[in-house]
DNA sequence: CTGAAAGCGCTTACAG
DNA sequence: CTGAAAGCGCTTACAG
């Protein structure tokens, strides 16, 4: 009832625990009749090896913390399905933490998850280096990925810049003359880089730029604000596709056509942006990818034993061409 | 550099690691002078205490397993955030396991997890009862999320049979006279008792079915095969609404008129679903909650020392009614 | 190939 | 209020 432990695995099979730990741990040490009859008590006793003494005397956990902010939706589900392909292919275990609205909630779970683990991996934007540092055991290595520190053992993130400067240049090579720009929130560090993209690749004298939150009822809000005041905009970079689809719904709502009258540019390319109508050009980034990459970048360094510096590696956004930028008005 | 221990900080605090221990873990039987030296030390020596050895003594890992199965996208991300909420608020941990693609390895992942959590939340189509049996401690409480099987110390699932047939009966109300639907795959147990609803209640003879796989594109082969063969139903239930999504494409892509020509019933009420064109009519789970009161019935199941048999809850689907689904050809 | 023993870092009666 | 000591379940030199 309490759970077997490895000693009445080693009564059971008539061995030492030693040899019972070796046959279980398949050591080749151990004569073959002895792995077998030990297999069979282990088995019989369902026996599971407890994991906490075992890191205790091996000083590994075999775990990787993963520390996500409160971002929902496909790219949360994408990045941990990364990580959990890459963690799984090398048997180790995720220690996840998710939805930190504020950086004291995401310091108290960094803290919660030190003691457990062997590495970090942080996608916050708002954990800063000094939270970090004043945090954490000396000793652990900490990979962030899309963050706003680049401190750690390594760090990947998303030119996020270039990525609004692509789309940008895209829309303006589409004929485009008065572009406009539904933002992420402002305390997002992400959606501060796109925006500072669409500003600095634009030629216009003041674009008019709407304050999203990244869900799709603020791009609906955004197109609202942007049929309501002044003159159309003929081209829109929106920050991210979830926006894109509320945009989308009120221009069709107002009988504006997309791209005829209005291009549009995403981000992300989530699933749905094929299947919009019209199917939504956007910027990629393979979210898979990012997770993947930042859990092998993180195994990379607890193998050197942690404390090299590695470089941030910067993954570009790719354009992917649909019909909702195909706008040619020249 | 190797991590400082509670023997470390009691020799930098001058009192006995007993008298650490207590500081640390916030004990009143400290002296108030004590408890602020122990805590300077501790963030002094950036001292993280061991998870493992905690738990090897108190037999407590505050660690829930969660497993998880194959499934991308909004729902996967939903049920990890209610989990994560629920456990966040009772300071426990989660150690997550997911894209298990076939029985094999959700076992694997199971027995992996079984020595380092105080129970287990599952969600897979794939485990049977019989596995969990062979693999677990008898100790190890487990409550299932939306799968096949019921036991354990609890169950919550979906009563998606119910779900297909409240599809079916609303769409005979708005009046449609063939019925159409487009299933989930096969193997999958959710996606067949939707099914299984959908012919229970249909009034046809022998009504169309097309197997999907639950991604838009599926949704949106399945609406070209019904284009292509025989008279166009006029009501589709679609197994999910990323189907439908992609079904309302294809739809559209014809020149048919939804719901005017067809009207459309979806399942999940994801986000995106209010921002088709039209609108998508569907069933709703809060997805969110199940995941909570997953982890609250695994939590209660854990205070009572885990062996109590609990009823399983059935959460009801609930019509969501949108613009899909306005038939009205009366 | 095998076993006795030390020790990983912690908590918790127990005695004071 | 405090400390010495036992022990949680495991792995790993070490000696045989």
């Amino acid at each position: 009832m309490a759970g077997a432990t490895l000693k009445d695995v080693a009564r059971e099979a008539n061995v030492s625990i030693a040899s019972a730990s070796r046959a279980i741990n398949g050591l080749d040490n151990v004569a073959e009749a002895v792995k077998v009859r030990v297999l069979e008590a282990a088995a019989r006793l369902r026996y599971v090896p407890h994991g906490g003494a075992r890191s205790l005397v091996t000083s590994r956990t075999n775990t990787i913390g993963v520390l996500l902010p409160d971002i929902y939706g496909e790219f949360f589900a994408e990045i941990i399905r990364g990580v959990d392909v890459a963690a799984r292919a090398r048997g180790l275990h995720l220690l996840v933490s998710g939805s930190h609205g504020n950086p004291d909630e995401a310091v108290r779970a960094m803290r919660a998850m030190g003691g457990r683990v062997d590495g970090l991996l942080v996608m916050s934007p708002f954990v800063e280096s000094h939270d970090l540092a004043a945090i954490l055991p000396l000793s652990l290595p900490v990979v962030t990925i899309a963050s706003r520190i680049g401190s750690g053992q390594g760090s990947i993130s998303v030119d996020n810049f270039g990525g609004g400067v692509t789309a940008v240049k895209h829309l303006l090579e589409q004929g485009c003359k008065r572009l406009a720009h539904i933002s992420g929130p402002s305390h997002n560090f992400e959606a501060e880089e796109r925006k500072r993209g669409f500003l600095s690749a634009v030629r216009q004298p003041s674009p008019v730029v709407f304050e999203g939150d990244f869900t799709e009822e603020s791009g609906y809000r955004g197109a609202k604000a942007f049929l309501a005041s002044g003159p159309l905009p003929d081209g829109i970079f929106v920050a991210n596709d979830m926006m894109a689809v509320g945009c989308l719904l009120a221009l069709s709502e107002a009988g504006v056509k997309v791209p005829q009258d209005v291009a549009l540019v995403g981000f992300d390319d989530i699933p749905i942006a094929r299947f919009t109508s019209p199917p939504l050009t956007t910027l990629r980034v393979g979210i898979f990818d990012l997770g993947r990459r930042g859990l092998e970048l993180l195994v990379a360094a607890l193998d050197e034993g942690g404390m090299q510096e590695h470089e941030g590696l910067v993954v570009t956004p790719e354009l992917v061409l649909r019909d909702s930028s195909r706008h040619k008005t020249g």
